[in-house]
DNA sequence: CTTATTTACTTAGCCGACTAAACAAATAGT
DNA sequence: ACTATTTGTTTAGTCGGCTAAGTAAATAAG
């Protein structure tokens, strides 16, 4: 499973050269075309990532004109992130990437056969995020 | 499924540190162990790793005295990497991670499941590989 | 009202991954 | 024999990922 996940990072990666983008950027990007001026808390949580990778990441991405974050008016601690023109402009030409590489992931298998292999995916998930809770509780109690 | 390697990830790094290593280091110490005395390109092809990757974990794992390199006798370009007696003490506690986190990631699947999720990943690699191919050689073409 | 705590984000520093470019040693061409 | 090329590794610099520690603003507690 390794190798898979490594191999598609390595696809995915030369396919965003193109469009000059780094790996990661793109998943990014791709929340904030779902739904822009998110805060940064959840753009963090949306992409499973820490705080301080996104603050790396998005000041990357404002260097190259991409997005803009504006403080809140409400609240002076949140920043909230925007597309620019030119990070709205990139969506179609990323999508279209990313629907080519689901097909030639998938190639030689049947729908039948693509929706149990989701459901062996979305099992494994839940058996990852239960482990990950049971060792942060143990962790908790070795705290006390 | 980059879910899945996300959260996966974070449950091997956690793992880890219990054991002083960093993620990513346990797999090249599996090569060794498998084989000891491996040229670098060697190691790098069977990480799928780059040179100047496997450069910079090798000195950090020299480093923390996991591992020496010595140059070979025959030919003075070739470094080979050789375990330390610390670097052969830690494989059962990986390998039992390792084998436990395996456990834990297939439960509630039957064998015949799992099987059948083997196959499906072998399916995907092997399309991800077809498709890097076509890609370079199109580039390969592109050079001519 | 003043202090403590929580919340949102940033900085510093490490690691794995990459590319591009350099370097050194062995081999091939002439 | 001397040059050119290939092969093996390293250096420099970028990016995504993390933790630990710090800052600043909002809220809770006294």
């Amino acid at each position: 499973m390794l190798r898979v996940a490594k191999a598609h990072r390595v696809l995915v990666n030369a396919a965003l050269t193109n469009v000059n983008l780094h790996i990661g950027q793109e998943i990014l990007l791709m929340e904030l075309w779902q739904e822009d001026g998110l805060t940064q808390t959840q753009l963090a949580d949306r992409l499973s990532i820490e705080p301080p990778t996104l603050t790396k990441m998005l000041s990357r991405l404002e260097k190259t004109k991409l997005l803009k974050k504006y403080k809140d008016t409400q609240d002076a601690r949140i920043c909230r992130v925007f597309l620019t023109e030119k990070g709205s402009a990139c969506q179609k030409s990323v999508t279209d990437l990313w629907l080519d590489l689901d097909e030639t992931i998938l190639a030689n298998l049947s729908s039948e056969e693509r929706l149990l292999f989701r459901r062996f995916l979305i099992q494994i998930y839940d058996n990852l995020e239960s482990a990950k809770q049971s060792q942060s509780s143990t962790k908790n109690f070795a705290d006390n």
